[in-house]
DNA sequence: TCTAAAAACTAAAACGTTATAGATTTTTCT
DNA sequence: AGAAAAATCTATAACGTTTTAGTTTTTAGA
């Protein structure tokens, strides 16, 4: 055979360099997309030369090149985790990021990060995403309840996922944590101890999971015959002193306010200064706070929100959601147990 | 000319889809490769030419394929930020992500994110993004004094920057933080409020930002006429109540300790706890740590670290790399100044 | 005005991959 | 054994870019 004589004098020859399928292909004596499908497992190609070139491949440590495959196929092999400005401050971010990425080494994708600033326009990384082809996937990181990036996702039917629901969440891959448990556990743990009038610390925007936290609040207060008041969230942008100065006003304005539920770790600290200064004795519960919280005065009860799960999830609804667009997204929840809560 | 004619055949043709090069070269009657040059700004077109086909550029939007360049040029257009499995936890670590990427906005690399595990080999991610060419750069975000992945990438002549010096740190980008200043800082700053007895919380590890912070602190020390101790650091991966317990025991074992300097947030935090569960009036002086921990009891005072300004610098620094591999690299301190300390 | 040099442009090739269509070999069936 | 069918493999082309080595045009020089 001509070919196969053709091949073999160029074995020994060129087996530097970073090896390609070329690079197989001239070990193999077969020709390049031979190597391809082998290694693709296409149905055309015979046990026998698959194990061939398999062995070979791993022999010589064939990887494939990411720019030939992308180029070839339009696939980018990019998942873009976009960024929100307030996210960043959150102690939690980091091992979501960690976590998603980690969960991606087990497939061909690459994490790569998008953050843009409060200024920004949060659609404009989202549209150069799409437009641009920059990512295969996106996922959302902090979503309002009705986010148009979202809407404008699941109108260009881009595959993503969202860390937190929205009011689309039937039609897209989400992780989120049970706000309405945590409402109704927080509630239900200050009664217990004791505490009669409790006031809720929700956001004013257009957040999701303040309501849910609000629903399982309300009905367990009415359940155990409790008061919940519902104040405006001080704002977590503002300086630290601001916040503490604001919560104690609130407590002014609420002398029977004897417990606090707070939507986050800082409000939560906040809150413990602010009750301090203000001369009141409250209970505070707080939510997605590290467990450093509890070393605080007073003491913080703490909902734990496990990071690590919720970036694990993300990621493989994220991969679902790219092997089978037409599936049922993948939603996920993090119910809270007994074990979640750090009780003083 | 039958070339113009041949281009103007086609003018209207094919303007949908994402534009490519070809686009431009069919509007503008050019050749491909005259469209790559001008766009590059070659020397050998004609600043007409130029000019003519930036404007098509602009105006049908042309974005350069990443994948094309990137298989042309070998270049990836990615920086990888190694991210070590505690950093993880720490809650300035999104912020510097967030940062670098932010920063290399303004450059055509993307950030990607590479974690590993306690349990993995660290040199392993560097490796394969080496041999595979998985990115252009690294950034290293938290560095032992001896660092393995320094001295291959050192070796392998690979762009990089590290979050912290190392023993080769002439040699390479660095960000760090001025920890011989903390260290000087902490110790006057409690002798000055009457402190006799100072002990410091030093890693057992290779960190060389211990062996700073001890420097700093001894001559100060000396020089106030203060004594200083160098306690073992508490192992901050173990659970919360084990951390608050070991820093109780050490206070136990050195009875005439009355202010106390760490080197992280969380070990701030439980010592303030170990302190009040041991029965013991100390100050407390934590590096690294968010402003929340203001409002923890007993107080504790806080050196602010720019977690946006090391991503920014860290991200400049390795494009510099990029751009020039043999300029001296771009070393970034930050020193402290009395603005940055959260003092009570 | 003619030639040499400089300027401006283009043709061809290549990076590594995969899809399509076609070619060859092997197997199966009569 | 011969033809049809199935199995296996290959040649070609293309994705979008840039580099190299030309080719053509313009300018400069004599």
């Amino acid at each position: 055979m001509t070919d196969a004589g053709k091949n073999s004098d160029t074995n020994a020859a060129q087996v530097t360099g970073k090896p390609t399928l070329k690079t197989i292909s001239k070990l193999s004596g077969l020709a390049v997309p031979t190597v391809s499908r082998a290694l693709s497992d296409a149905p055309d190609i015979s046990e026998k030369t698959k194990k061939k070139i398999r062995e070979i491949a791993a022999e010589i440590g064939y990887v494939p090149n990411r720019a030939g495959v992308r180029l070839r196929t339009g696939k980018t092999l990019v998942i873009s985790l976009i960024l929100a400005p307030d996210s960043e401050l959150m102690p939690h971010t980091a091992q979501l990021i960690g976590s998603i990425a980690r969960a991606l080494r087990e497939t061909p994708y690459h994490l790569n990060v998008t953050p843009y600033l409060p200024d920004d326009d949060p659609m404009k990384p989202i549209r150069q995403i799409v437009e641009n082809r920059l990512a295969d996937a996106v996922i959302l990181n902090r979503t309002q309840a009705d986010d148009p990036r979202v809407a404008y996702l699941l109108e260009k039917q881009f595959p993503f996922a969202t860390h937190g629901r929205t009011n689309m969440s039937d039609r897209h891959a989400y992780f989120d944590y049970d706000n309405a448990a945590f409402g109704d556990f927080a509630v239900r743990h200050l009664a217990a101890r004791g505490r009669k009038c409790i006031a809720l610390l929700a956001p004013k925007q257009d957040q999701l999971y303040a309501t849910h936290m609000i629903e399982g609040a309300l009905t367990a207060a009415t359940d155990c015959g409790v008061s919940l008041t519902v104040l405006d969230d001080v704002d977590s942008d503002a300086r630290i002193d601001e916040i503490r100065a604001a919560i104690a006003l609130r407590l002014k304005d609420n002398p029977d306010v004897d417990a606090l539920i707070t939507a986050s770790g800082v409000a939560a600290m906040a809150a413990a200064a602010g009750a301090k200064s203000a001369g009141r004795e409250v209970d505070i519960f707080g939510k997605e706070a590290t467990s450093i919280l509890r070393f605080c005065n007073p003491n913080i009860l703490t909902l734990r929100e496990d990071a690590a799960r919720a970036g694990a999830f993300l990621a493989e609804a994220v991969v679902a959601a790219l092997n089978d667009p037409l599936g049922a997204p993948k939603q996920g929840l993090q119910v809270p147990s007994e074990a979640d809560f750090n009780l003083a």
